[in-house]
DNA sequence: CTTGATAGTCAGTTTTAGTGACAATTCGAA
DNA sequence: TTCGAATTGTCACTAAAACTGACTATCAAG
């Protein structure tokens, strides 16, 4: 992105503050319940995951990663017990991926934890104040997938490395 | 994050899409411009560059990398003529990554590209609107970092990876 | 039944992050 | 001023993650 200056801060740069910023608090108060031997990378998968299922594939698509990542990250959700496969009754070829019990109680603490932070920011900003915030933060995001897709039609494009999360 | 269900998705969940998608607009359109061997990993230091030089141990701070990616990142970047290293006059320890003509340039389309874009979202959500979205995000950035210094005190954290993009 | 696309996995290469140590320098306190 | 602690940037090394290409199995359309 493009911080320049001792200038205002653009869309890109404010993005990664709040987004490490926020995985950061996530994942200790995660550790802290108990969920501690999990990384935010996992977070393409936790993210995403529901109670009753989701194809590897949608969960590349929706976290924008490879599929092979997402393989090897559900890989070792399996070994510490949050996820497991099963085959998808509507395509043989496919496998669902659903959350174990202790999965469960994972996405619970998450949502929950994110609850948390929401509500700092929101009295913070006014209850109506974050609510528009979070409305409108909401199609700014939908816009911007938007215009990606129309730009790149059919390409992968894994969007860019989480690592690279200094970088805006 | 937690995006669980198929319920409204979180802030870390938003901010993820929206810095992606960012970074993949802002890196695609410097490319179209001449600017086609950087990568979005290098906005950790051309975000934060100025015309009058910032220390590496600054850049790791304000992009929350090891002060070593920074080393590296630096000289690639020297290597392709966007920045060069001069000693700091006030403390010949550190030395100040300062932007080459080339490097200015990039700064310049950066900005307007950013520029652009953010004026496409304002017009979507009207000019008071996206002006209230972006005074909220940045009060929330600041607060969600300074929730984040409270509880790590000292403690070096890069802030994960921003390829870890897949994350939230 | 053939063709083409999709789902998931395997293996291998390359890139990047993370760790510890180091010399040079600065700063603060005795 | 002198000593010790902290800081700046770099090097070398290890660990982890991303990317590439290929492959089987399955589906879906004609």
């Amino acid at each position: 992105m493009s911080g320049h200056q001792t200038a205002e801060p653009d869309l890109g740069v404010l993005a990664a503050q709040v987004l490490f910023s926020v995985q950061r608090e996530l994942f200790t108060a995660l550790a802290e319940q108990g969920f501690d031997d999990i990384q935010p990378r996992a977070g393409a998968v936790l993210a995403y995951l529901r109670a009753d299922g989701i194809r590897a594939s949608e969960l590349a698509r929706v976290s924008g990663q490879h599929k092979q990542v997402i393989g090897s990250l559900v890989d070792d959700l399996e070994c510490l017990g949050y996820v497991e496969r099963k085959p998808d009754p509507g395509d043989r070829r496919a496998k669902l991926i659903c959350p174990t019990e202790r999965g469960l109680l994972q996405m619970e603490a998450a949502v929950s934890i994110m609850r948390t932070i929401e509500e700092r920011h929101a009295k913070a900003l006014g209850q109506q104040e974050y609510a528009a915030f979070k409305t409108a933060l909401h199609r700014v995001a939908d816009l911007q997938r938007k215009v990606q897709d129309r730009g790149h039609r059919g390409r992968h494009r894994p969007v860019a490395h989480v690592r690279s999360r200094g970088l805006e």
